[in-house]
DNA sequence: ATGGTTACATACTTTGGGGTAAGTACTTGT
DNA sequence: ACAAGTACTTACCCCAAAGTATGTAACCAT
């Protein structure tokens, strides 16, 4: 077990620069490959956790529930559980996931007139 | 040396998802930690490589280069170097990478609704 | 001739995101 | 009795991104 220098750059950046830059912030939530994909089929409305991994079918389970555990600490997703056997688990946009639209618009647009599809 | 299986995820995602989705095509381009706050940087105007080093003190030279080098590939960035001693090289947006605004506008818009700063 | 400046390059290591594979709890259908 | 469905969980592995550290070419000023 190496220590970690605490004068590392990645150790001033987790307290400054993660938090200070509001483009980087957004980044921390809707980056990596699957997130933006799950927010997608997530808004064209609620669905269940079976129907994501159907709708998304080269994703694992794990980094379905994973995601989507983390989409719900950032408040982007609500899950709802009913306490039924099989359970039924359903995931919807919150109120910021839904204002997300207008990011990820944007971001379409760009791809569409830059070479994208 | 172990082969990497044919029908792995990953390569099928390089194949296909990376290419069919807007979004991801926009992260790859602009996702990762430094690249946004480069493009940020350069959207005040055309810096010196010296000058993007001192406005962000805590990249590496590597990963500066590095990324210059990506988004130049990427169409983002233009670099104009001047055949002189000591070099002077001067990197600027292109009308590709000058769009990127309002893709990270939106971000910037949706970070300040939603607790960011 | 030594040090400073500029714009890189390159070898090596660490870290975390993502992938694979397998297991769990509970109940219904056959 | 056993497979099947639902929503996860867990252990393990791999690779690419990021970080550390050092070197280079060219010239100028002292």
């Amino acid at each position: 077990m190496t220590a970690i220098k605490e004068s590392s750059t990645r150790n001033f950046n987790k307290g400054v620069a993660l938090t200070s830059c509001p483009v980087t912030f957004v980044m921390e939530k809707i980056g990596g490959y699957w997130k933006p994909i799950i927010i997608y089929h997530l808004m064209s409305g609620p669905k269940r956790y079976s129907e994501l991994k159907r709708a998304i079918p080269q994703i694992t389970e794990k980094m379905l529930i994973q995601h989507l555990k983390q989409l719900q600490a950032d408040d982007i997703v609500n899950r709802v559980a009913q306490a039924v056997v099989p359970p039924v688990v359903t995931y919807s946009l919150t109120k910021p996931g839904e204002d997300l639209f207008t990011v990820l618009d944007s971001m379409v647009d760009w791809a569409v007139k830059n070479g994208s599809v």
